[in-house]
Formats: C-alpha cells, sequence, structure tokens
DNA sequence: CGATACATCTGGCCATTGTCAAGATCACGG
DNA sequence: CCGTGATCTTGACAATGGCCAGATGTATCG
C-alpha cells in the first residue's frame, strides 16, 4: 500500500498519456472533434487499439481529459492577455476577451471539443473545476470594473460580455467566418466586438 | 411506433421522410445529437436500417435535412416574435432576439445539430438557403433601425448582436444554464442579455 | 384488364468502432 | 532474484454506416 506518484514514463511507451493526447489534437483538428477515433488515436500513438484504457478508462474518459485540457489552457490564455495589458478595467477586460477569442482560434478543434456536452463526462471533477477556472479571469476583471455595482446588475454584465465573447468564438470556430467578417479582417472584426462589449459591459447605470 | 396501415395514395409507408426527421429530432433530445443512429432512426419509424438511402442518400444527409428544417424554423420563430411587436426598431431587434434563444430553448437538441458543421454537408443548397433566412430578420430588423450608419460600422453592430444573442443561446443548450443564470430566472436572464445587446448595438455614434 | 417501368423498401454483407476478458511484458520493492 | 501490480497486446463481441441484389408495392401505359 505504498502511496506513490506515478511513474508515468519509461514503461513500454515512454509517456502513453501526452501522446494520447496529442493524438486527439491531431484527429479533431483534421476531421472534426465528432469524427475522433479511440483507434485512430491509438494509431497515431503506436501501440494497440485498447492501450488507452489503463490512462483513461474509456473513449469519454480520454475526451474529458483532452476538454479538461483545454479549459485550463484557455483560463491561462487569458491570465497571458491580461498580463502584458494595462492595469485598466477596460484593457483588462478587453485582454481576457483577445485571450478568450485567441485560444479558440489558435485552437479550433480543440475548442469545440470543450462544449460537446455528449462527449464528455460531466461529473468529472477536474474537468469542472479546470471549467470554472476558464470563467474566473472574465468575472474577475469585469468585478474590478465595476467594484460598487450590485449583484444581481453584475451578473447581468457577466452573461452579456461572457455571451458575446464565447458567441463569436464559437461562430467563428463553426464555419460562420465569411459571415461573421463580412469585408473587414478576421482581427479588426473580433476587436471591435470586444470594444463594443467591452463598452456595453462597463456602462455606467443600471 | 410502427405505422402498419397504409394510408391510401401513399407508399409503403406513408411519410417516411416526415417520420424519420421526426425520429432525428427524438433521438437527438434523447441522447445528444452526436449520438443519433441511423439504424436507431430507421428502427423508431419502423422500417428496416437502409431504409433511408432513398429519401436522403446518407446518414449526413438525413442529418443535413434535419439541420435544414431546424434553419427554416429558426428564421420563422424570429419572424413570428417580430410579428407581435411594436415597430419600434428597439422592440423588433428584441423580439428578434427573444425568438432566436426561444427556439433554441424549445428545441435544444435541434439547435445544437444546426452547428455540427462536420455532421452535415456545407454543400448543401438548401442548407445555405435556410441558413442564410436564418441571419435574415436580424439583420433586416438591425439595418431598419440603423438607417443612416455606413455599411462597415453597421456590419459591426450586426456580429456584436448575432455574437451575443448565439452566444447566449448556445452556453444555455450546452450544459452552462447553471452558470448563466446565476440567481435570478432564466426568461430574467435573457431579457436582461438582450436588452442590453440591443441598446449597444442600436447606440448611436461610430 | 394485364404488363411493364419505377420508386420504395428488405435483408444480407463488409469494414470499422468501442468495450471487454485474458495473457504477455516490464518496472520496482523486498 | 523473485513476486506484485501496472502497462500494454491480442482476440473476441455487438453495434454501426455504407453498399448491393432483389423483393414489393405503385403508377403508367398498351
Amino acid at each position: 500500500m505504498t502511496v506513490r506518484q506515478k511513474p508515468r514514463g519509461r514503461f513500454h511507451h515512454g509517456d502513453l498519456r501526452r501522446a494520447l493526447l496529442d493524438a486527439v489534437a491531431e484527429a479533431a483538428l483534421e476531421h472534426g472533434p465528432e469524427a475522433v477515433t479511440l483507434r485512430d488515436c491509438a494509431r497515431r500513438a503506436g501501440v494497440a487499439h485498447s492501450a488507452a484504457a489503463p490512462h483513461f478508462g474509456d473513449k469519454r474518459g480520454l475526451l474529458t481529459a483532452f476538454a479538461t485540457e483545454g479549459f485550463e489552457r484557455l483560463g491561462a490564455a487569458q491570465e497571458a492577455a491580461m498580463a502584458t495589458a494595462p492595469r485598466t478595467a477596460t484593457a483588462q477586460l478587453m485582454a481576457s476577451g483577445r485571450g478568450y477569442i485567441g485560444f479558440a482560434r489558435a485552437n479550433p478543434a480543440h475548442f469545440r471539443l470543450m462544449f460537446r456536452e455528449a462527449l464528455l463526462d460531466g461529473t468529472d471533477p477536474a474537468l469542472n473545476a479546470a471549467r470554472e477556472g476558464a470563467w474566473a479571469p472574465l468575472e474577475r476583471s469585469l468585478r474590478a470594473g465595476l467594484p460598487r455595482l450590485e449583484e444581481p446588475a453584475l451578473h447581468q454584465r457577466l452573461v452579456l460580455s461572457w455571451s458575446a465573447v464565447h458567441g463569436f468564438a464559437t461562430l467563428e470556430s463553426e464555419g460562420a467566418q465569411h459571415i461573421l467578417h463580412g469585408a473587414e479582417s478576421a482581427d479588426a472584426a473580433a476587436e471591435a466586438c470586444i470594444a463594443a462589449v467591452v463598452r456595453a459591459a462597463l456602462r455606467r447605470g443600471g
């Protein structure tokens, strides 16, 4: 019964856990999140078709771990953008939105998979922790920018900004870019959308 | 569930096309959009597993037809809400948003499937026509409310309102209700979000 | 009325998938 | 050096999607 940290590496494969997660990313990028196949991931990692079981249990476990990693990186992307922005409320909130949309753009398949509830294990504690951690930067920066706003009103602002940023990222990653961007460039469209929603969210008055 | 009676003038089943589309709706609602199975739909309709081929080709064809119907109904829901609202620009735009979110709420699985690009045939003309028809009410009411705004600025407003409404509907139908609604009721949260985005979209000035 | 053309539907086949049960392989503690 | 347990392989199973030949019902025409 010795409690030890799992010697995750140096067995047969080296680090199969990481290799399988990377394989999911590859497969999702190539054929879409719903077309990810357990056997294909195993092939990409160079192992037998059921080698993932000891690490992730079943397919849902693998995708859940992949989504968890995505939420962690989504939160980190926002933090990183906010760290290099001025400490203004407006600048911080806009940086958060830029980080959110930037992550969705850089990892479109990953981002989409994170919101395929039917493919994930919604009861997984790690997933839920990572998910809430990904919402935190937005809420924190909004709360800092509106210190004297009452709770329900603040919650409304949060819903508004979250919906707009998530909606933009979703529409963009679901193949509606042509309609979204119109004549202007992708960056300009995102920037304008973020600026407008931040202006609305930080607006004075009820 | 099996239709044994043969309506006069009809073919073997009666209206297998409709029965299969209804079966998709049932299955998607029960197990999620990505878990819809061709064979299960056929079972629900009381026919053999490959009876859908003459009507829809393959599975993608069936789901594409289902999504097309969804976009048509999404557009109709907005039109219906706008028809019973005052002719004010604000009221019309808000009605459009209410219709959009209302459809997503009443048909959550249908709504989600409509944005699973990987499961659909993006080249299908009927699908694309229905999709553009679903965006039209929002654009039309926005354009009517801002008649003298120049094109790029108007497009920015469109992206903003579309992103926010779609984002709210998406988050709600993807299992994030608990975070979205917080303390207040679902209707209140939606209403507040719509009001805020309409105010921002119709705001005067560049 | 009878026969032909045709869309519709059936049943069987195949490759692929996810999961399970055994067995082989390897690292590590005693 | 040997056992224990985690890691991985192999083989099997039911279910799925796509395909095909053929049966069945419907409509059209002679």
